[in-house]
DNA sequence: CTGACTTGGTTCCATATGGAACTTGACGAC
DNA sequence: GTCGTCAAGTTCCATATGGAACCAAGTCAG
């Protein structure tokens, strides 16, 4: 079973010493661990996602769903609830009650989609992306914060990687294979 | 506010092809976001857990966070709680019962750590060894499957850039900063 | 056109989840 | 020593969550 391919090279110093900041769980599923990639993508998001979320709980009693709904209306007005599904990852009737949450508080408005009238458009109001505007410069400086460790090669490097695999991602199994790995 | 560093090839072909099986706003998201890194990350990372979680509650009934127990305890036996929390981002309480549930089922045992009479050495019973032994294969399995696109040289880089963001984790900010980006 | 099947969105309901308070043991100061 | 503080795990409880069934509109075949 193969580990992490930077599992070899973990006796150098300086990160030897940075170690010890970590829980040694935390290195385990690092370098002992062969689903290294989850790990560090979970564990990497985590960091990210936790301020964000528990700020916009705090500050605007929006709970993740919610946000994640009118985070994705204000990158692009004009979509339905589908668009927001399929690229959020959470279940349909999760961001169905969301939208409804942000209607009530007025911070989305939609009308039918005269091409579908079972879609509805979505945007936001002046409240809703006054939200969207507070919001974005902190988030953008916890990433930037997150991604000082690497050089603007490096950053550019990491972003052309992971775009190749979302590009992918439609061709990747949607369920894991019964047999177990076969090769 | 800077785009992805990778939004201007964006016209590539065969590229423009790929996008096509992705919903708009997932492009949207991938190259009209500031925040870049959070949407690639969650994005990959759900489309590797979702199937495993589906998999493991369907096939021996475990929850998400029990599943996240045993394989902690898979990995490295002897560890406690207060680790798995650590390194799994989970709140103590939900562990704690998760960590109660696989003992009910025998799938994990314990014994008070004689150095800390609070705390509790954890390791895998047979029973929940064969369920980690069963499932190891089919998650490298999913990984590799995602990985595919990359080659190999591509998968170590990527490998070593997250890396040396994990190691850098202890020193990010926990909170948002209420200021925004003053930069 | 009509009937079978799909799809966007909502509702219902059982339950998984996480914040806060709690218990018990560790640790440091004096 | 013992007092105050902190840390590991547990319990309680209000609620967020997601599967399944549902409704209404769209689509496609013949």
């Amino acid at each position: 079973m193969r580990l992490a391919p930077t599992a070899l090279s973990k006796l150098d110093s300086e990160r030897e010493a940075a170690l010890r900041n970590l829980d040694p769980l935390i290195v385990t599923k690092l370098w002992g661990n062969p689903c290294w990639l989850s790990f560090r993508l979970n564990f990497i998001a985590f960091r990210f996602n936790d301020p964000v979320y528990r700020w916009i709980e705090t500050r605007y009693g929006l709970v993740r769903p919610e946000f994640v709904a009118l985070y994705a209306v204000g990158l692009k007005g004009g979509v339905a609830a589908k668009n927001i599904v399929a690229s959020a990852g959470l279940p349909k009737n999760t961001l169905s009650r969301a939208i409804q949450k942000l209607l009530e508080r007025r911070l989305l408005k939609r009308e039918s989609d005269p091409d579908d009238l079972r879609s509805y458009v979505l945007a936001l109001t002046p409240a809703g992306r006054a939200i969207f505007d507070e919001t974005m410069p902190r988030m953008v400086q916890q990433q930037a914060a997150m991604l000082g460790v690497l050089s603007e090669a490096e950053q550019k490097q990491l972003c052309e990687l992971l775009d190749k695999m979302v590009i992918a991602s439609p061709t990747w199994p949607v369920d894991l294979e019964p047999e177990g790995n076969p090769s």
